[in-house]
DNA sequence: GTATTATAGTTTCCTTTGCAACTACTTGTC
DNA sequence: GACAAGTAGTTGCAAAGGAAACTATAATAC
């Protein structure tokens, strides 16, 4: 017995694509994690503040603009820099122009760290995004989540 | 200046594809969480679960295949699993031939919290998913997810 | 049949995170 | 310039989740 799609919107296409995406997301992300954490005891968090200082212009980003990126809450982002602090990776610096801001920085020892990781991402990337789809699938992945991606 | 793909991996195009599904995914969560906890008081696991046992063909899973579905550990599924059922929305029932074994079955309050959640869902879903992509693209996404998703 | 090994779920302990209250600073208004 | 309102970051508190130890049951080996 099938159930129909107007009795039973939990089989609407869209919300079966929602699913699909949520746990294809979990999925990659907890294997990753797993794979960062044995070869470089480096949680997963830990790597994706270290990452978006690497795409920042010049290594640092604001704590707003972390939290953002990262889309943590900026109390639980306070936190997570105290850590990565506390382990030398990343440091606080001043804002000369706005005493209430604080700039995360990375730190060489940060910067080496991320290299190792990045090794192990990309071996990682290789094996599932690259051995999965193809360049043009992952070029037509990549704009339609843009799509999805963007705030009004 | 921009710095050469080579000398910084941090700019491969599978990283950012990857930093994109992340961000998107966690986007798209932390609304949708958002709409569901201030709309129904339900929060976003609590959905998650009493969705896989609507979408399972006869309204009930064991706790392993709980744990798989929504990507838990499965003592987190344990403690989950014990919110949901204080709360009435789920009942564990003895699985006859496997003593070791629990079914999670929804129950009738459970599927009419599901109901006006899922009305919550689906308006937000055609707000996101339907207004920025159109049934193709969304069919197409669907298929590249479904790729990256396979076990292997 | 008994001993060993494997599996399902629970529990304990600990880490991480979000929310909301709070402090410090800045911006806008008068 | 003083007061109000807004913004950046931190902190207290409580909830949620993972890892690993544990209990109970099942499957396998002999």
């Amino acid at each position: 017995m099938s159930i129909s799609a107007s009795a039973c919107p939990s089989g609407d296409e869209k919300v079966v694509l929602f699913g699909l995406m949520l746990e294809t997301n979990a999925r990659l992300t907890k294997e990753l994690g797993a794979a960062l954490e044995s070869s470089c005891q480096l949680p997963f968090a830990w790597f994706e503040v270290l990452l978006q200082l690497r795409q920042s212009p010049d290594g640092r980003l604001k704590m707003s603009q972390m939290a953002d990126a990262i889309v943590h809450s900026t109390g639980g982002t306070t936190r997570l820099v105290d850590r990565l602090e506390e382990a030398s990776l990343v440091r606080r610096e001043n804002c000369p122009s706005d005493r209430r801001s604080v700039f995360v920085a990375i730190t060489d020892e940060g910067n080496s760290k991320l290299d190792g990781a990045l090794g192990v991402h990309l071996e990682y990337l290789n094996e599932n995004l690259g051995a999965r789809l193809d360049t043009s699938e992952r070029e037509v992945l990549a704009g339609l989540l843009s799509k999805l991606n963007v705030s009004r």
